[in-house]
DNA sequence: GTATTTAATTGTAATATTACGATATATAAT
DNA sequence: ATTATATATCGTAATATTACAATTAAATAC
């Protein structure tokens, strides 16, 4: 079906589900650590460091911008994009709230 | 296309997207955490949790293991998974990683 | 004004994902 | 051997994603 049946989950379970899905390519993850690098920077440099198509940055971009990853303002012709500070924050408490989880058990010997 | 050029990008960004993507909808997020609470358990017991089919959990375990989040070991009749924690670990660092590259720049005035 | 530059949008083809019924497999119990 | 139970796999329909060419929009330069 290709359709996620997301009211099966709860809202944190599908809140970081989206995240974790939109840091799922490796364009959107070289655009977060090249914003995370420059501060700032603009699309169209990141078309020449990609090797992507301008459409498919752009549409990267987009996504990244829904979630509230990056934010982008318009400065004279260009967009200058930047981390979403506040939210790269939350994120991070997210995930790691996830990653440490896990209490590093099997000690005992019925361990799979 | 639907078809992701990997070969633009470095390892450790394909790896990176490739286990968010894997973490990218919220069954999976929620046999994660199943497991990290549970330490253990069967799949039959997640059908119940979850309200999704016994084919389509049996499909999220099997992305799970493919990556090496999780391991199965069979157990009589049912398959016992848990948390791979080495993997864990290390995926939680390559994360971190990334994370933490976030210098809470934008101190100046000129920031987007 | 017209031209130029940068980025977003639209349309579309190829491929991937999600979900489930049906079936197969494999172990345990009788 | 037959039956029951638990999972995996297959086949398939609906939907989503990825990528790009072509176009549009919007600001600046001339």
């Amino acid at each position: 079906m290709g359709i996620t049946k997301s009211d099966l989950f709860t809202a944190q379970q599908n809140e970081l589900a989206q995240l974790a899905k939109a840091m799922g390519h490796p364009a959107r993850i070289a655009i977060l650590q090249y914003l995370l690098a420059a501060k700032s920077c603009i699309n169209g440099t990141l078309v020449h460091e990609l090797g992507l198509a301008q459409a498919t940055i752009s549409q990267h971009l987009r996504e990244l911008k829904e979630i509230g990853l990056i934010q982008g303002t318009v400065e004279g012709v260009s967009v200058s994009y930047c981390i979403n500070s506040e939210k790269w924050e939350s994120v991070k408490t997210l995930f790691n709230g996830l990653f440490d989880q896990h209490v590093s058990a099997c000690a005992e010997e019925d361990c799979c």
